[in-house]
DNA sequence: TATGAAAGTTTTAAATA
DNA sequence: TATTTAAAACTTTCATA
């Protein structure tokens, strides 16, 4: 399901990545080409869902998300049952920003945003109580080094 | 360095989080105001530094991005000199999304994501021949389960 | 906080290469 | 077929009540 892009495709989104709040006319301009042929490639590739929705970055210390947390998870149900509890655990909590499902010992990474080490605590015991878990270690962020969502096309 | 804001703030914010690309009319119209109170609180939280720019999110997958690994980083050098040089590398590294300085027996986490598995070894090749490194570990992302920025305001 | 008008932007449509 | 031009609809921005 991989698309074919064009490099004026790759320039826009690279574009879009860097500021999706720019005008076409300033998207075009840097693009070299101009306001419509512009708009029709972004809404062909929104169509194709290549491009999603635009948001917005928010500075999590300045809001009070003062802790990061890497949690991995080893388990020894690989039930389809617990599986999808599972998951619809950490779907539905919005503490967890990411989720992946590992190939090899570890069985599932989590990113973990929250204000403090406390309210972890609370995710933590929240989490366990509703889905049995073999070994679980969390990895505490020191320090944001690097957060981006940005592809390097 | 942490702002205060009221209830109309945080619903603002997190209409900001889910849509960015919606009129001031109709946030004004979730969150319950008008256009200007609304336009002169989003301009407030911009100049703080609590909303910073505006993305969009691009599907992986569909642009061949096929290949994400979460990768476990031990060293046994701490000094200023090498960290500068580490911190460099990462930064100046586009395949690297997230980069975090860790509390405890593994010093850094990284999410790299490149188009596959090839391109992490070249990846891994030449992060190791620009830093000496004690032990890596990369753990290869199998299906994501979750995946978005948003902070539960 | 609300209203509204000026400036700017997006979107659609028609004309042109 | 793709691009440019042009015009309508909508949004942002800001002055004023």
């Amino acid at each position: 399901m991989t698309v074919r892009l064009d490099a004026t495709d790759r320039k826009i989104l690279a574009e879009l990545q860097r500021d999706a709040g720019q005008s076409l006319d300033e998207i075009a301009k840097k693009v070299g080409s101009s306001k419509t042929p512009v708009w029709n490639r972004i809404r062909k590739m929104r169509e194709a869902g290549i491009a999603g929705p635009q948001t917005v970055v928010l500075d999590a210390e300045k809001l009070g998300f003062e802790a990061c947390f890497f949690v991995l998870i080893r388990t020894s149900e690989h039930e389809a049952d617990w599986q999808a509890r599972f998951l619809e655990a950490l779907r539905s909590r919005p503490e967890v920003q990411e989720a992946h499902r590992l190939a090899g010992e570890i069985d599932y990474i989590l990113k973990v945003r929250v204000k403090n080490a406390r309210a972890y605590d609370a995710f933590y015991q929240a989490l366990i109580s509703e889905v049995k878990v073999h070994n679980v270690t969390a990895l505490l962020s020191m320090e944001e080094i690097k957060s981006t969502t940005a592809l390097p096309l």
